[in-house]
DNA sequence: CAAATAAATATCGTGCACGACTTATTGTTA
DNA sequence: TAACAATAAGTCGTGCACGATATTTATTTG
């Protein structure tokens, strides 16, 4: 027994890397059976709530570096439930938006996803009203963290 | 303004990829000064806990595939932290053990890691005596959620 | 206005994760 | 015991993440 500092069981890092690779497992045969990947489906949450955002918007609100976001959305593009065209004012940018394909996954999304999730976390001890409190647990280290 | 099902802010799953992804982000300029990754630490502080263990229990453990394990511990061999040999009672298992450079990694991480990730939270709103509830909800959503 | 700087995106290389499959060994059973 | 099933580990292919760097366009500055 050494350093409890070194132990796995006293990582809060590892229960949410743990956590979170579950939960994006437990999503993934949902996904599946719209054709996507987790992080495709986060993209088109961001894309949902506002068409039309450059590369830099869509990175920054899922706080990834556009350098992985470009090939997400090149393969999204390839799937075709998006398409890419340069900025008008701004040739720099790339404007991304959803295509007919990728407006219709949002109904489809919509009645499969969360519902299936909810079923394989019922299993889970928390409490529907301790998802506030853990959300905002959470924010404040995200808060803490980027820059 | 759609499904609120399918907001981002209302997503606890974007919450904890993006805590998880940030965390390791914390622990990399950590662990780039002991010369491992994130998942390699994960590793030592298995070893650490209870050196000379088959690839399986080291999975089993960090809740991760053996065709993750495997590659992994062939980079940390070739760093010359851990060495594998195969199995003396079942030859089909590889008992992973500490070099010594691996066990003298042990008390550098101690001196380092763990004072250099609670400088980076400690501009988190999070109170010392809310980590242990934290902790206890992310487990319940981890029991939940592995098989 | 020309040159330097900054910004937006993309490319490349490395290291995870993980599904699908293979190989070697052990165990089980007809 | 020979055939079959189960187990441990590994290989392969794909998709993230991300540091380092390149390219194109816009902005700032001398």
């Amino acid at each position: 027994m050494a350093h409890a500092e070194l132990q796995l069981d006293n990582q809060i890092c590892f229960r949410l890397y743990s956590a979170a690779r579950l939960i994006t497992q437990a999503y993934t045969p949902l996904l599946n059976a719209l054709g996507i990947t987790y992080p495709q489906y986060l993209v088109l949450m961001v894309l949902w709530e506002k068409d039309n955002q450059p590369v830099n918007d869509i990175a920054h609100r899922l706080l990834l570096e556009t350098n992985t976001v470009t090939p997400l959305l090149q393969r999204m593009e390839k799937l075709g439930i998006v398409s890419r065209k340069k900025g008008e004012q701004d040739k720099r940018q790339q404007i991304v938006s959803l295509t007919e394909k990728g407006k219709a996954l949002e109904e489809q999304a919509f009645a499969q996803v969360p519902s299936g999730i909810n079923d394989q976390l019922s299993a889970c001890l928390l409490k529907q009203e301790d998802y506030p409190r853990l959300a905002q647990e959470l924010d404040s280290i995200i808060d803490a963290l980027k820059k």
